[in-house]
DNA sequence: ATTTAATTTCAATTATTTTTGAAAGTACAA
DNA sequence: TTGTACTTTCAAAAATAATTGAAATTAAAT
């Protein structure tokens, strides 16, 4: 296979891949460019290389730098911007984990908390089946929430190693 | 907050945490209604509650069944079908690691070993580049993958001790 | 065998998300 | 200050995904 057209195949996939896990695809293909390219890139290099217009490449990369996948280079003596990203997959993780911790684990967090307030019926099959499972539910989110905490601040070595742990 | 409201916002807010994560709404709001209910609930009922048609009711029941989160009982002497949903959320979220390992993560370790397979060239900085990437995501996806497997297989103690000791 | 009570399917519709492209905005240079 | 080279914005269009509803299908009861 040629590099370029395994970078193609990368590209591609990932942002099929994306798609899956409701990001989009665009974003998630402009970022996988970004991540496979020695240099970094102008929006006119995006468009090219994934034929798309200017204001496509311009939203997708204000969410990717919002993400903080995604930053910003200034050469001097040039007017245009150029593009690159984190590369050390590791660290992206840690970054996607922590962002939708914030964005989205948070307030279920919340929602989970004001649900478990609702008073029991005692009695009552419907009233108890509803507590019983938002208390198993908040249980396991909180649970998640700790691992992506703890992943998020622990090197990869280390939860490799825990990881062997237990496995064995 | 009433009984109904309690769960009208479950539902809802778990539909809506779904679209963030490549979920159908509709498919999440079914399993939610599912999983608070005290007994299974018919096509007829899940449709009336979440105001919804038959053929989707329909549909999204069977992606349920499929993704082993949402089973058929069958009532000696009645012709309808009742559903209900696994409860322990723990479990859920097992067979929910286990089934998307299979269907997605699997493809992608395929595509990465073929990727890693693509030779080198000494000096081209863009193809060490792309090397130094794939190499560094399949780590990644590899101890995701390692991590979804032992979760899969461990207890939901035997998590919550290990986590215990990784976040002292 | 026929009727009946249900479920499933899928083409057409509707809703949602993404993309485009041109106008507006920004800021550097002359 | 005007022009130039770029970026951003956003309403409209296009693409994609979800939903409907009625016909086809299934299978239990008569």
């Amino acid at each position: 296979m040629e590099l370029q057209e395994a970078k193609d195949r990368f590209v591609q996939a990932w942002g099929t891949l994306a798609t899956q896990w409701g990001i989009n695809r665009t974003m998630a293909q402009i970022h996988a460019l970004l991540m496979i390219s020695a240099n970094a890139l102008t929006t006119e290099d995006l468009m090219a290389q994934l034929q798309i217009s200017r204001g496509n490449v311009s939203m997708n990369l204000r969410d990717l730098m919002d993400w903080g996948l995604v930053f910003k280079e200034l050469r001097p003596g040039e007017r245009k911007e150029y593009f690159f990203a984190e590369k050390d997959a590791w660290k992206v993780a840690k970054q996607v984990a922590k962002e939708r911790r914030r964005r989205e684990i948070e307030p279920v967090i919340k929602l989970l908390e004001e649900l478990r307030g609702v008073p029991v019926r005692a009695g009552d099959a419907d009233s108890e089946t509803f507590h019983a499972t938002i208390e198993s539910i908040s249980r396991v989110v909180n649970l998640a929430d700790g691992a992506l905490d703890a992943a998020m601040k622990a090197e990869e070595s280390l939860i490799l190693g825990t990881l062997i742990k237990l496995l064995r």
